[in-house]
DNA sequence: GCCGTTTTCGGCCCGACTGTTTTCAGTCG
């Protein structure tokens, strides 16, 4: 079992342990027992099938831990979660994730009434049943309405990431199958989106049918939907990723990719003018409609070739523009992960990161970046034990000494500093000025109108030490929307004043996104992408950013972090 | 339930907002 599973299980009990009300320092143990492991870098299985190690030697670990992590590696789940899933109905867990609901809150519900279902939650809201409870009104059902019908909406996809790691595992396991040449992701995936709702691989060989049987047979497969000849597809994983395999002949590989990664949009208008010079495009390959004959098919770009246009980079593939720039010989030059020379986004333990200042340094080094920015929280978030000035000036000056004595890679001093609630920045000036490099960033008051939010990040823009702006929307994936404001006045006022938007490559942000990125690059903004690591490992989602920017049409002349140290470091200085 | 140690138990981070109240509990970040 890998950690990230057991650390699932160990939070998902701290919920239920929550609305039991059971004490509330033995919630928060648990809670930092999931969060040690899901960040120890061994198999914390592997670590209890070792008689010589002992897990109660990973920090926030102890006895009582070490029984229960034993319980969840040998069946999946441990005595006080079973108990608690007795006592509560399944979806239990599910209405945690409606906003307007905590634990409390749920458990008087349970209190007063028999519910299984958010169904069932959101018939108690329509028939005004919550506000005869106390502490409950009106304002609350509606609330509660509102987010069930958000949650509704994003139930059914998954992140990038997840899919992405969902992709690479399958296609390991099915490449191994004897006479199978290649299995490749289409989809959403293979054009980057945000989220994912099902996945497709496609399979070439001799035996590439083969695969089918191997795929139904896998352990990760949770429920065979179909078994063809030529198509397999299941539910695989603990939340069901629907995985469609099809096994393609290799002459028409190429048609089977163009059509699978679509977008549907990009499709329509492909075929269209396929039709218009007179061809046939299906998943097959592209026919001439006179006689039949098959033109193109069996590599992707020999589809485009015969329609009279470059390959198109599937990131782009969203029918919003880009056919008619191929036909015109003006696609742009996307930026590629290994134009990327720093990652200018990260945390260390100093606040809320999992690593130190010279372990993210070291594997930002491994990852062969010239420079990285060392950001860490500021003051605002006093649970993340941010910096206030007194240690901000103290970060700067060893950031010198660092850089000094030379530990094979450039290090920028930097903070991410709060954005307070009337835009002011969380530090002063003097204490700023200290530092390299200041991202700024909104982690408080997200509810503002969008009026006021607008003249909150103008405000921030003011700021003279303000070098970035970091996730710009605020948003979190299947989780919360951006909050509104007037993009574009915002976009065009950081482009005046040379302040540079962040595409987060968090997999749980992706902000900016595309269509932003888009409006932001016409109002003649800069932009840098950065990982917001919390943990080494993080840097390495660097990838999911810069596939973002490519959605975004971006190349490496508008992203700040692929110049070399030094012309980056006199970019930092320079204003308009 | 963990940790640190005053080896046997006490401390464990918190500020602000919201909707519901009439002084505050629950939620959120």
């Amino acid at each position: 079992m890998e950690n990230k599973e057991i650390a699932r299980v160990l939070s998902e009990t701290a919920d239920l342990m929550e609305i039991a009300a059971e004490d509330s320092f033995r919630i928060r143990s648990y809670r930092n027992g999931a969060t040690a492991v899901e960040g120890y870098p061994e198999r914390i299985e592997d670590i209890l099938g070792n008689p010589e190690r002992k897990v109660t030697d990973i920090p926030g670990i102890g006895k009582g831990l070490a029984a229960v992590l034993g319980e969840i590696v040998d069946h999946g789940s441990c005595e006080r979660r079973d108990a608690l899933l007795e006592k509560f109905p399944r979806a239990t867990l599910e209405f945690l994730k409606i906003q307007g609901l905590g634990p409390k809150g749920i458990a008087l519900i349970l209190e007063h009434y028999r519910i299984t279902s958010i169904d069932d939650l959101e018939r108690l809201c329509q028939e005004q049943k919550l506000r005869v409870l106390p502490r409950m009104g009106a304002k609350l059902e509606e609330k509660v309405l509102r987010s069930i019908a958000q949650y509704r909406q994003r139930t059914g996809r998954f992140l990038l990431s997840y899919a992405d790691g969902m992709a690479q595992s399958l296609a390991e396991t099915l490449s191994q199958v004897p006479g199978v040449d290649a299995v490749t992701p289409a989809g959403s995936l293979r054009r980057g989106r945000e989220t994912v709702g099902d996945l497709d691989l496609l399979v070439t060989g001799p035996s590439a049918r083969d695969a089918l049987d191997r795929f139904v047979a896998d352990p990760r497969v949770q429920e065979v939907l179909g078994h063809g000849e030529n198509k397999a597809s299941a539910k695989v994983g603990r939340d069901g990723l629907q995985v469609d395999v099809r096994a393609l002949a290799p002459e028409s590989f190429g048609a089977a990719l163009q059509y699978f990664t679509g977008s549907k949009d990009h499709n329509v208008a492909i075929r269209t003018r396929a039709v218009k010079m007179g061809f046939k495009l299906s998943e097959y390959g592209l026919f001439r409609v006179e006689d039949d004959a098959k033109v193109a098919g069996a590599t992707e770009a020999g589809v485009y070739e015969a329609l009279g246009l470059p390959w198109i980079p599937p990131e782009l593939r969203e029918n919003t523009g880009e056919i008619e720039a191929a036909a015109e010989g003006r696609l742009p030059e996307l930026v590629e992960l290994g134009q990327m020379r720093g990652d200018l986004h990260m945390h260390t333990t100093e606040t809320d990161g999992r690593a130190t200042l010279l372990e993210m340094a070291e594997a930002a080094r491994a990852q062969g970046y010239e420079y990285i920015a060392i950001t860490d929280h500021s003051k605002a978030l006093a649970m993340a034990n941010g910096l206030d000035e007194k240690r901000v000036v103290a970060f700067a000056r060893q950031m010198r000494e660092i850089n000094h004595e030379g530990i094979g890679i450039r290090v920028f001093s930097g903070i991410e500093c709060d954005i307070l609630k009337d835009g002011a920045m969380d530090l002063a000036d003097d204490a700023l000025a200290e530092l390299d490099l200041v991202i700024g960033s909104v982690h408080s008051h997200m509810n503002q109108e969008g009026a006021e939010m607008t003249d909150r990040l103008l405000r921030a823009l003011e700021c003279p030490h303000l070098r970035i702006m970091g996730h710009p929307t605020g948003r979190l994936l299947l989780e919360r929307d951006a909050f509104p404001f007037d993009f574009d006045r915002v976009a065009a006022a950081a482009a005046r004043r040379g302040v540079w938007l962040e595409i987060n490559a968090s997999p749980e942000r992706l902000d900016l996104h595309g269509p932003l990125i888009r409006a932001a690059k016409a109002k003649g903004a800069a932009f840098t992408i950065s990982t917001d690591a919390h943990h080494p490992k993080h840097l390495t989602h660097m990838r999911y950013g810069v596939l973002t920017a490519r959605r975004g049409w971006l190349g490496p002349a508008d992203i700040r972090n692929t110049l070399p140290a030094d012309q980056f470091a006199a970019a930092l200085r320079t204003r308009p």
